[in-house]
DNA sequence: GTGGTCTAGACCACC
DNA sequence: GTGGTCTAGACCACC
């Protein structure tokens, strides 16, 4: 039985200031970290991916190159792109992205007019929220 | 002089699971709510923004004309989309697209297994360097 | 036992200056606000209506779409759209529907070459008669 | 030069409790009395408005033949269907129309919850602004 | 079966 | 050029 392989999603835009291959890098490096994509798992084909966002497969093989490059895939001749298992690296690229996702998440926020003390409200309120539905959890179960 | 249409930054990918429309309504909701869209400004043309971002011209028609109904944009025919003047419907739109935002951001961070206290301990981490920051950029000025 | 769908009655034309999706909208505003349909009766199906008057799915897409964001019906997926309850739209709706009735009514006996006189003229002849039948019947009665 | 044929309004239902060609027959009659065909005018082709409307051409047949008897068109074998002049019968058709035309009125506004005092109260309200408005424009005349 | 989304492409009015 | 409407038809998820 051949693997399906997973539909990521991919939110690119080539009119960006980030170039192309680097929002490609982004969401497989996010997918790969995050467990979605998993060692071993094939990637989409260079054409196929291309196609799907409308992107010139040179693109693809650029990023492509530079995850591999990177430690996060290999290139398989003839078979495809695969994702590896790599503890280190990954543990590194997962502290990396969680900085950056923080601050594009402030910086967003400051956009919108909030600042710190709206984010840690809002954060506390939340938090606040969880923590109620699962002690409710809790008392269902008993 | 003819006023410049900005450019946005749109990324959207059609195998989302939200549709292609909302995604597009997102990013100009965004861009007008946090100003960089303001009253008068006009919009990509439909067919313009279709080719830009690739997509079929009337997926572009039921993005623009939900956001005139929610009251953020207005079509004149023959010359365009335009950004409209709303306060009351803006700041009801920031403090939802926040708070979206903030869930977003806590769920992105789960799935790269750092919880609300990493996610914490980061923004305090980050808040510190600014306050630092700003402090010796007083200094500098004295 | 299912509840039937009740049939109304759609005049439209597809080239008439007001669109189709407005004559539809009209139509079924018309028998929401005048009590045909109430409250929980299913609408035909997307692709029956479409069906029955000759037009595209898509179109009387548009037509149920509008009617649902103007709060007279709410779409089930899957299941089929169903007329809300809404007093307070359906009561501005209904001073609305009158006066362009009235309007219309005017416009049209104007073509004829019927004045505002005429029309008086004509109308307080049948509401004699009406009045003349009421007072008879109650007569037959006694 | 050909002269143009007019574009009419069919609203028409073939699900309506009146019968298709009758639908028909009240639009052309309709439209020969008020002056918007007059005398001489070709009427479109049995096919041609059988497509139009997606109804089968018999259904045409039926309905021009018998505008035909009553005496409001004629056929020109070979060449169509043509208005023709004919003023006692139109002067008779205009009251007929006239007066279906004001019971239609007010069964729908009866319908809607309207009685005949919204009915003379709208009509005398409409009327009034229509006074102010030519004594207005005769104003900016002077 | 139901509604929802999207593409492809035509044709319209208005400027 | 601009937006607006419509058809034809595909494909999706949910029931």
């Amino acid at each position: 039985m051949k693997k399906k392989i997973k539909i990521l999603e991919f939110r690119v835009d080539a009119k960006s200031a980030m170039p192309i291959y680097e929002q490609i890098k982004e969401v497989i490096k996010y997918n790969v970290i995050s467990g979605t994509l998993v060692s071993g798992d094939r990637l989409m084909s260079l054409r196929d991916l291309a196609m799907r966002i409308k992107i010139h497969p040179n693109t693809i093989v650029k990023a492509y190159y530079q995850l591999e490059v990177e430690g996060f895939i290999e290139s398989k001749p003839g078979k495809g792109y695969f994702v590896k298992q790599n503890r280190k690296i990954f543990s590194k690229a997962k502290k990396d992205v969680f900085e950056k996702s923080v601050r594009e998440f402030i910086s967003k926020s400051t956009k919108l007019g909030f600042g710190m003390d709206d984010i840690f409200k809002e954060l506390k309120k939340i938090d606040k929220e969880r923590t109620m539905r699962k002690s409710e959890e809790k008392d269902d179960r008993n």
